[in-house]
DNA sequence: CCAAAAGTGTTTATGATACACCCATGT
DNA sequence: ACATGGGTGTATCATAAACACTTTTGG
């Protein structure tokens, strides 16, 4: 139609970085890659966005494909394009970061990855195109992010105790906290319910169950509240 | 060479938000389109990303060919990709937002923009394409993002006095700060230089012209500090 | 000398931090 | 009964908020 229509298009695709609490430490998604180029390398993963996919719905459906996890809380990144950053010619990739609540979920490598695996984010293999590039950005955000946003309940399963939630923060801020003024902080806030449950089978006193609501937190959001630390 | 590399391909466009203080409010710039589709609309600054050109470096041309405005902070948004956002076919599009101190500069209307000229936020015209989207969540962006990094400096010139320093951050913010306490705490930060020049020609005493020192900011920023409200 | 904005400290309230012991459960 | 983590309150310190007058300049 019109010539802007002919312009010449970089190909177009999605990259994830999958984030979970793995043996007590913050872990990312990676897996190796079955196909040229880098044949063999660690990558994120991702692929090509199919005509009249929507792109959240295409980094979803890579995901899924190379890794089998699906529903997962998954939230735009950034979009690299630097001209030379794939060897096979001009490449867009737009990247996303997800979140897994872990722990049980099996990862299983499928499509065109041969294997998937979780790596400790300050002790990643060597990645494929500028994966490591991204994979950096996604960890600032989530570092930076979960400050003032409730993405930490996406680390852990609908219910969880106190203990969990704190620990949860301490691996992604690398720092201690004093166990009372988390507690305290955290339940003032509003958003966590105590299900009323606790948890059996433990070698100690059972912990109380709590769960993140969603709507109370929207609701606190529209009336101007401010998470956190 | 590999299938992939032959997937059909979305068109690649970049778009920009401008923000610039423009008589007491807080604006932003848009084109009248001289081209279909939309021609005659309202609609941000953009166009298609040339192969081999980096994607800021699209923006940043699109912007001056089409507006005159060279030189801004410019930092990448989101990247807008629903199938069908755009008439012409599947065009996914990168969008920047971008800050001008103005207010002297004139922007002048080129390319395929029949006009060119500055916008309330709050009483935007009807837009071409999701563009209306696209500002709604730069504007948020802005808002958000003022609060805690230096966003501010880029919307006033080189030199300024506090006071407008202090109407630019009640503009964006939508409400008062009282005078002393602002003065205290943005003083307290560090980054902020006295130049040791006045205003001269004022129907009232000659305040003080600042400046921003990104060095300084940067070295706060490492010894990790926190901005502010 | 009048108008208009610049500049300046102190007090109060609120939120953050530091800190130690008893309780419930499973083995 | 003992080991293990669960659960709780207060005192202190630091930061934020509220608040009004004097100074300088141009007209």
């Amino acid at each position: 139609m019109s010539p802007t229509y002919e312009h010449p298009r970089p190909a177009l695709t999605v990259d994830c970085v999958v984030f979970a609490i793995v043996e007590e430490q913050l872990k990312g998604l990676l897996i190796r890659r079955a196909q040229a180029p880098f044949i063999d390398a660690w990558a994120l993963p991702g692929g090509f966005v199919d005509m009249g996919e929507d792109l959240e719905a295409a980094a979803r459906r890579e995901l899924e494909e190379e890794t089998g996890l699906a529903d997962l809380f998954l939230e735009q990144l950034y979009t690299f394009g630097s001209p030379a950053r794939d060897p096979r010619g001009r490449v867009v990739s737009v990247a996303y970061y997800a979140l897994a609540d872990l722990a049980g979920r099996q990862v299983s490598a499928a499509s065109d990855a041969a294997a998937a695996d979780w790596f400790a984010v300050d002790a990643l293999p060597e990645l494929a195109f500028d994966h490591a590039e991204i994979f950096a950005c996604a960890l600032e955000r989530l570092r930076g992010k979960v400050r003032y946003a409730p993405l930490g309940f996406e680390l852990l399963p609908g219910q969880f105790t106190l203990t969990q939630l704190q620990r949860l923060y301490e691996i992604i801020l690398g720092r201690e906290l004093d166990k009372r003024n988390f507690r305290r902080k955290i339940l003032a806030l509003g958003p966590l319910v105590d299900t009323g449950r606790t948890q059996r089978g433990l070698a100690h006193r059972a912990p109380r169950l709590y769960r993140f609501d969603r709507r109370r937190y929207r609701q606190l959001e529209r009336d101007g509240f401010n998470f956190w630390l």
